[in-house]
DNA sequence: GACAATCTTCGATAAAAATAGAAGAACACG
DNA sequence: CGTGTTCTTCTATTTTTATCGAAGATTGTC
């Protein structure tokens, strides 16, 4: 046996995946540029070849325009990212949001505004639970 | 150019790691018998090299004790976590928790123990923070 | 219609990750 | 002191991810 596939959009997959939920559809070119701009030069092959191995994964849908695809996401960038979050929760914590969260609060101060925010947030959150 | 080194210990890599933490120093049969425990049952050799890989990441420290190695972490959990958790912030948020946390609203039901404890938390960052 | 520009298709290569067997070193004990 | 057990070392294989070139199709334009 080898490594199984991931259950998740891998780094370029999910750079690509950010550029198409900012604007879609998108032909080959623009994601290539978008790409080159934040830093990653790649040749226009390789995002090519990469949004083909998404389409298979489906998590984009190419529409062919005149000669050319352009490039539209099939997955939701809540869902994606609910998805990994929850895949980091099982994995690195052991299914416990909480220890996710209280781990998150050593590494990261936050500002006051965000934690008055964050604090509207479980209020309002153990206000629907309970119903 | 090919693909780079993962910065984080992949999953195999983890699962070590968290058996490691639970108690070490351990041997390779007793680490072993832990993963298949965990329903993962692989050749000794397997572990072997895959602590090896580790040893060589710096995620793992070893030491002859009689014809055998030990191992031991080198990396403690709540460094790992933590800096799993930022890159996941990093990638998949844009550098906002309070982004990852809405999505963990969301994606999971936290029981009512789970919010008041997240609430304990925030205030006692809030103090801090205020300090 | 010819030619350059632009796209895609189809391999091909390389590193990382996952897995394991063959072979050799060391030890334990009847 | 053999002989089987237990470890390690070394090498090999497979899949995934990342990357790209050669070659062929299409199209716009002089």
């Amino acid at each position: 046996m080898a490594r199984r596939q991931s259950a998740h959009p891998t780094e370029l997959e999910l750079q690509i995946l950010k550029i198409l939920w900012q604007r879609s559809p998108q032909p080959v070119r623009e994601i290539r540029q978008t790409l080159a701009e934040s830093g990653r030069d790649l040749a226009h092959t390789t995002v090519i070849t990469t949004l083909g191995v998404m389409v298979d994964k489906k998590y984009v849908r190419r529409k062919r325009v005149a000669n050319a695809f352009l490039f539209e996401p099939r997955v939701s960038q809540e869902a994606t990212s609910e998805k990994m979050v929850n895949d980091l929760v099982d994995r690195v914590f052991d299914g416990s949001p909480s220890a996710l969260m209280a781990s998150l609060f050593n590494a990261s101060d936050l500002d006051p505004e965000e934690l008055k925010q964050l604090r509207r947030l479980i209020n309002r959150k153990a206000k629907e639970e309970s119903q």
